[in-house]
DNA sequence: GAACAATTTGTACAAATGTACATGTGCTTT
DNA sequence: AAAGCACATGTACATTTGTACAAATTGTTC
């Protein structure tokens, strides 16, 4: 039939993707090699080497997958509110949930950041990355205010990370409410 | 005299610290060796490991450095401001200014990061660095406030960095003051 | 100026790493 | 069933790495 799979393992380029992230998230960058990925995805060394030619074509496939996963994430989110109210509940719920603002996640971005500054193919996909995200919250808000809550999840996200105490939902919501504005800039669809 | 300095070469371990971040932020924590860093320093290899006990250690040191250095600066903007109005000011100044966000430090804050997570004393150091922001910030507004001013410089900082064309600095001074709120929250001292 | 301790230097080496490659192994097509 | 091919595996090897260390050097102290 059409495009039937090649053989033993069908699957197994994809799980050396996920697991490298699993290693960069344990180990970071720095730590991450082919052994030590071959060792997590329990696949012999030559099978790393086999399916990407060198170790940071491997790392950046990674990472791209991680924006890309992590770009519809938001996306989704999004398209699920109907309105402003309920696409600024959304961005606080992003916010402060431990659902997407992961300590793992957190993590993996910093290293994203720092491989995408070395690495101009994963910075133009962090830049689609971003680009959506404001696409996505510009259905309910002006460009400016897009910009400033995507900036906003950013900030509050690594702050709250690092902090020993991170900021509460109520406060996250008010300071949200500050940015939308309570009676100004509307331009619901 | 008092503490006279030992020998030759008397900011050598000074030196190899600052060159520390050089070599970081041009190939990254992943490419920071030894041997590169005692080239950058123009030293000799055993002078490095005779400084420092590891190459964790320097990185670290370095690191710090950093740390209190932006720490003091920021602090020393925020305290040449004498009234909420001038404080907004340098905030926005600082964001929009390439003068603290060059893309050198962005890039080393997001290397810091990574290394932070894996490295608690300097996760430590990072804490009292977000701490004292966060207290300068007081002086002028609540500590809601405060730290959403915090989290929108690292969030635009890092936005800007990767996004094409940055914000500009009205568009700045525009959220700053959504943030701060153009008649609430008062609080002056 | 001899003893001393703090620096300085060059070299050595075991361990780890990225990558190459020769050799299997099992489908699929002819 | 033979051939072809994509995938799989284990091993090999040149490099690079962190770190140790013995030997020199230099300023300081007595």
């Amino acid at each position: 039939m059409s495009g039937g799979t090649k053989r033993k393992d069908p699957e197994r380029r994809q799980r050396i993707v996920e697991v490298t992230l699993d290693v960069v998230a344990e180990y970071g960058v720095t730590g991450t090699t082919h052994r030590r990925i071959a060792a997590a995805a329990a696949v012999p060394l030559g099978s790393v080497t086999y399916y990407f030619a060198t170790l940071d074509d491997l790392i950046a496939a990674a990472f791209l997958q991680l924006a890309e996963q992590s770009s519809e994430e938001f996306a989704k989110r999004m398209a699920m509110a109907g309105d402003r109210d309920s696409a600024k509940a959304a961005i606080v719920a992003i916010i402060a949930g431990s659902i997407w603002a992961t300590p793992r996640t957190l993590l993996l971005s910093y290293e994203l950041y720092a491989f995408a500054a070395r690495h101009p193919p994963v910075a133009a996909v962090m830049q689609r990355w971003m680009s959506n995200s404001r696409v996505a919250l510009e259905r309910f808000f002006d460009p400016l205010t897009a910009r400033a809550l995507d900036a906003l999840v950013e900030g509050i996200g690594i702050h709250n990370s690092i902090d020993t105490e991170p900021l509460e939902e109520d406060s996250i919501r008010t300071i949200v409410d500050r940015i939308t504005g309570i009676n100004n800039n509307f331009r619901q669809n």
